[in-house]
DNA sequence: CACAAAATATGATTTATGTCATGTTTTTAT
DNA sequence: ATAAAAACATGACATAAATCATATTTTGTG
């Protein structure tokens, strides 16, 4: 019995989603409404409770309409932002080139990047949609973390993991072939912004972006999504890209 | 008389050692001790001076000889160590590839990737000379952080220092071309391990292994270190390499 | 000290991926 | 609605860098 439906799951990883959402904690669906409510974001479910009104008297929302750039890679620290509409693509230039690091959706970060000793962003933010975000000063995020250390504790940890991340992807973009860093971007997009009930990806990117963060150009990219839609890995309909096998994208992220 | 002795340092790295150390500011002197005093390494400078002697009785110094492993890729997180004596490589492997991440130094901290939600080492750590280290378990450097709000900010910070690098790196990766990546290895293992007064670095690797950091091959890294040499912007004899022109060095890492 | 193993040196060849060129379709702005 | 600008699609071609092959030198070890 369990081995039909799990047939079912894997060809169909739609349902698979639609139920993942119905089951969400409520703490992180709050996360989905669309500015602040001092409870839902990585800050505030970190902060003492008494903190939490000087939260509220610092922190600003702003609106950034699609193409407008948050911060760009230079610029001087001014704060941390969350996001709480829209998709940020958060990259950096060489030339005329860009490799982009980070497809930021609700409930990310941005900004964090520049909370090192470097006092200018690494990086560039730019809204690919029309953007909502909260905005909070360095000097009073600062003042933040010093008074909360489980916020502290937490931001380690997510640097942590992101470092993880990072070298992970400095590997591939060093030995791992076009072919992988493709099929992992596109696992990743699955994993952060899920797939509908047909299999395709619920965020829709330009090629040109995907394969800005995949390491290779244009032309590339959209070879080898053509090669992975001949085999039917994957299925293409304009901007909408569907995964049909998952495992055999996960395959080729592989050594071999 | 400093100069003569100067002199001498040069052809005799070993005196060469000796000399540096005598001008180091004393907070560094201290670091350079072969094993733990409890005030000179990130972890003691930044914890309470009651919690010191907790550290005292957690801490273990080991001992390594050249090409053995402290850690491997995938093996479970079972602590952080500081290193005292000698040179570690931390990399990650694919295939029969690899991409070094860190040439880890006296003063060093190791294994920090592993503190992130995944316990397992992203990456290995091999001795590559005779190594002593500083080990804490990781159930005991994690009540230390609790217990340490300063501790837990500052290592937040190195964090997030080494995100923008590990950036940073990725985009050279995907976009620089190899000889800027090897100016750039050389640029870093001057800045990390100094060089002697005839711009010798203060550091002896594998080819191989410098190739490893730059994200290439062994043939490639040589061809370009021959023209790099050839070209007078370095120098090489046997496994020393010197730094002629920093500025030329500098000039092959930025776009054009 | 010798001898095996590792590291170095270098030319020849291959290949994966980038670049260029050109036409079509889709989106955006007036 | 319509023009201009992005984005998409694809074939032909170029090339940076990897791979292969082979010889030499250095280093570590019983």
């Amino acid at each position: 019995m369990w081995s039909i439906s799990h047939k079912v799951v894997i060809v169909n990883s739609e349902l698979h989603h639609i139920h993942w959402f119905i089951n969400l904690p409520s703490s992180v669906m709050k996360r989905m409404q669309h500015t602040c409510d001092l409870k839902s974001c990585f800050l505030c479910r970190r902060c003492l409770p008494e903190w939490i009104p000087a939260v509220g008297a610092h922190q600003k929302n702003r609106h950034y309409r699609k193409g407008e750039l948050i911060f760009a890679e230079g610029d001087a620290v001014d704060g941390i932002y969350f996001l709480y509409k829209g998709i940020v693509k958060v990259h950096k230039r060489w030339g005329d080139k860009q490799l982009i690091l980070h497809f930021a959706g609700v409930g990310d970060m941005i900004g964090y990047r520049g909370l090192g000793e470097n006092r200018t962003y690494p990086v560039t933010a730019s809204a690919l949609d029309d953007v909502i975000v909260c905005f909070i000063d360095a000097a009073f995020f600062e003042a933040t973390l010093h008074a909360n250390h489980q916020l502290t504790y937490s931001l380690m940890q997510f640097y942590a993991n992101e470092l993880q991340a990072a070298e992970q992807r400095m590997r591939n973009l060093a030995h791992m072939e076009v072919r992988g860093r493709i099929a992992d971007t596109l696992i990743m997009l699955s994993r952060r912004f899920g797939q509908n009930s047909e299999g395709a990806l619920n965020i829709t990117l330009t090629r040109q972006d995907m394969a800005s963060y995949s390491g290779t150009t244009y032309e590339t990219f959209f070879r080898v999504l053509s090669e992975l839609a001949r085999k039917k890995i994957i299925k293409l309909s304009g901007k909408r890209i569907s995964i049909l096998k998952q495992d055999k994208l996960a395959e080729l992220t592989a050594y071999s």
